[in-house]
DNA sequence: TATTTTCTTGAACAATCATTCAAGATTTGA
DNA sequence: TCAAATCTTGAATGATTGTTCAAGAAAATA
């Protein structure tokens, strides 16, 4: 009964979630939200709660569609070692591209999270899930004798993982594409 | 002739660099800068200018003092592969402390320099400090023989920089100590 | 001592911030 | 068709933002 939402939830929430990733959390007004969401104050409040609210529910967000779907290379059949690849073949691919894998995580983790318990809680739950993804890699790795037995592969997973946020905040400095892929050459280093 | 200064204008600025580094620019406020550094507004413009000038002048002092103090490690005299071994191992020895190298830095280069042409162009200097401290530290060892002639040393001092990028953000997540040590490993390994 | 110069103060400013809410629009059930 | 329910709108709110400026305080010169 009542009238109909005139808008998709999940789609104003992409939006936001776009304006948030480009200026930061602080840098973004309503303002911003209302004319790339193309919905009234009353409509976000109404339905996302306050500003807070409408951020960790868009980190979660990037959490479930755009960093869950960059991981999705590790995770998929074939050679494990050539998963982890592709993966920073394809991080450098796409540089300065909104979907630059953890963009907005590594944002948060370096604005808010010091300061942010429950933005902090979002984040840290998406960097294991990244890191897990490396961990079940390398595990497989060393199943088919790829990785000797004796390395130490969860190691490799913080390792990897680090480098991975390395490779971001080197991305957004005026970093070449050949110096990233010289990074990536030096990281892959470590799996012969 | 006219009346004295009341306060040290270093001294100031690196209260203001303080508060910056800590809260970022956009969430760090005129009252907080005032309530830190001690003196006011009107004080503030008519030494620093306005707040952006001040950030950009926090960011400078950053590189001048703090960032140029860490690298000092791997300049120094003494086997130069061992001076870099120190620089990570100091480096996760303090990591929520405020001399944590670089953070200022990170922070500035995820949260301004992508907006900020001013920031970005200080950041980015000062990242080539970092970079050149790595490869002229790798160009010695060369030519001590502690690293193979064939190696590619300018990758190796960008992977370096960016390695310890990677650290910074993963130290402000929840990572534990272990975990930063297991990183550091892995990172030095490249040299073995 | 009187005058000029310069720094300090903090109230005042307009702009912007996140948020609220009453009025209007739309749909459902009776 | 009327009444109840629910969403949309956007002006209004009070708080906070960065910035300015006139008045007062301190030092130097004459």
């Amino acid at each position: 009964m009542g009238r109909h939402f005139e808008f998709n939830r999940d789609e104003t929430l992409s939006k936001a979630m776009s304006v948030f990733w480009q200026k930061g959390y602080k840098a973004t007004s309503m303002k911003d939200l209302v004319d790339e969401m193309g919905i009234q104050p009353g409509s976000i409040y109404n339905t996302f709660g306050d500003k807070h609210s409408l951020f960790i529910e868009s980190i979660k967000h990037y959490g479930q569609v755009v960093t869950s779907n960059t991981i999705k290379v590790l995770n998929a059949d074939g050679a494990p070692l050539e998963n982890i690849r592709k993966f920073f073949q394809e991080m450098i691919e796409r540089p300065s591209d909104k979907q630059c894998i953890g963009c907005l995580i590594v944002n948060t983790v370096v604005e808010l999270a010091p300061h942010d318990e429950q933005a902090a809680e979002v984040v840290n739950t998406i960097l294991k899930n990244i890191e897990r993804a490396f961990y079940d890699c390398l595990l497989k790795a060393q199943a088919l004798g790829q990785i000797s037995g004796e390395s130490n592969i969860k190691a490799l997973a913080s390792y990897f993982a680090s480098s991975t946020h390395g490779l971001l905040v080197t991305g957004k400095s005026a970093a070449g594409r050949q110096q990233m892929k010289d990074i990536v050459d030096v990281i892959l280093s470590t799996l012969k």
